[in-house]
DNA sequence: CATATCACG
DNA sequence: ACGTACGTGATATGG
């Protein structure tokens, strides 16, 4: 507490009104679990090892030779040397030639064996990952899985979950989206889902005081297109200009470069440096805002959410370090964004207050939305976050009711520039709730 | 136990 | 001249 004190009230007030509060919440979480249909990841679990297996045998067929496909360094020398693909579409790892899937999908047209190791990959992931190992987690007497919300792991405030993590269960693919319908309600409940809609650039909108940015988001308005428009400096926009927009809007928040925007849009890399650009043009606060966060991490040694969460940065004493006490102003940004790992640090503290600030935000409804649901005696549990969602169960009889609390807590838990909006589904499913 | 890969926001 | 997308956790391989 003296440590905290010297460090102001605001991280006080943060320990005291939001951490501590929120810790019985995520006990009560982790303690309730979620319902998992064990019978159905069963069943999927055969059918992919069906699947999987009649892959193997293609890509065995096609390779001309058996091998691990599971084995990273295996498949490098199958693909890189028996069969002599184009390396310059790889890269060097410490082992030998990368074979991530973006470096796949550069070979896909080049050999038949590839696209089967791509669908090999990812099924086999979501086999091992998933439905193989959720069922095992199951408590016998109950059903559930708990997992750990860990309150005090990341940098930026956010949560974690582990054992297992269900913070990052599939949802991307087709086959993916199968797996959440093994998440289930106590029975005869239903599942609900409700997740901050853009909840980072409503935040970015807010923090940098960008009029545009800010104004779209009044008006309800579509800011990917918003920002297809701006850069394209036209009215209509088709939906793959559109993805242009969104793909920009959220590199901007990771302080994407333009080679990383050219590979990730398929557009060449000057296209990408003149998007950049036109971006900075048209949005100037947001650029001067992220970069007013690199100077602070730089002069002061962390960066700030909303509520006052810091994120402490350690420069090298004899290099960036020296610039500590520094006016923030006078800091040649391009001289410390040199090295490589700097560069790194100073892209992570800009989307810090970002991030942290988000993490926030949701952290404030949750004890709202837990303290409403208690005092209200309602039929519901809360029982996972995952970053900009909750995840309820609740008495069908009650929806309503409970629908109306957790848009509203959500909503209304931080009073931002713009509005905060909240998008909610009911299922009987995770999937389905989505 | 390091490495590569990949699941999510 | 070149690079550079932030934050997590779990799995399989291979030494």
């Amino acid at each position: 507490m003296k440590k905290l004190q010297d460090l102001g009230s605001a991280l006080i007030d943060l320990l005291e009104q939001v951490e501590q509060p929120l810790e019985p919440v995520l006990a009560e979480m982790e303690s309730t679990g979620i319902r998992i249909d064990i019978q159905y990841l069963n069943s999927l679990s055969s059918e992919l090892r069906e699947t999987l297996e009649s892959i193997e045998k293609k890509t065995y067929e096609a390779a001309g030779v058996e091998f691990n496909l599971s084995s990273p360094k295996q498949l490098g020398e199958i693909l890189f040397e028996k069969l002599r693909l184009d390396r310059r579409k790889s890269r060097r790892t410490k082992t030998g030639w990368s074979t991530d899937v973006s470096v796949l999908e550069k070979l896909e047209l080049d050999h038949p064996v590839v696209a089967l190791v791509i669908e090999h990959r990812m099924l086999s992931k979501l086999r091992s990952t998933y439905v193989d190992t959720l069922p095992k987690l199951v408590e016998k007497e109950t059903g559930r899985v708990h997992t750990d919300f860990n309150q005090a792991v990341t940098a930026t405030g956010r949560l974690s979950s582990s054992n297992p993590n269900l913070q990052n269960i599939p949802i991307r693919t087709e086959f993916s989206r199968r797996i959440r319908k093994a998440f289930l309600p106590k029975k005869d409940w239903k599942l609900l889902s409700a997740d901050y809609s853009q909840i980072e650039l409503r935040i970015l909108a807010h923090l940098s005081g960008e009029e545009l940015l800010q104004e779209a988001f009044r008006n309800g308005d579509d800011v990917h297109a918003l920002t297809a428009r701006l850069l394209l400096d036209k009215d209509d926009i088709s939906l793959e200009e559109r993805r242009l927009g969104k793909t920009i809007n959220f590199g901007v928040i990771y302080g994407m470069g333009a080679q990383r925007f050219a590979r990730s849009t398929g557009v060449t890399k000057s296209e990408a440096k003149e998007f950049l650009s036109r971006f900075k043009l048209r949005y100037p606060k947001i650029f001067s805002f992220l970069e007013l966060q690199e100077r602070l991490a730089l002069s002061k040694g962390f960066v700030e959410t909303l509520l006052g969460r810091r994120r402490f940065f350690h420069f090298d004493r004899n290099g960036l370090g020296r610039l500590l006490g520094k006016d923030p102003y006078e800091i040649d940004l391009d001289l410390a964004r040199r090295g490589g790992l700097e560069a790194q640090q100073l892209r992570a503290a800009a989307n810090a207050p970002i991030q942290g600030s988000s993490a926030d935000i949701i952290k404030v409804a949750m004890v709202q939305l837990q303290e409403m649901l208690k005092l209200a005696n309602l039929p519901a549990n809360l029982l996972l976050q995952v970053h900009d969602e909750l995840v309820l169960e609740v008495d069908p009889n009650f929806l309503t009711e409970v629908k109306a609390l957790v848009i509203r807590t959500m909503q209304q838990a931080f009073s931002l520039d713009v509005p905060l909006v909240v998008d909610i589904g009911v299922g009987n499913n995770w999937m389905e709730a989505k």
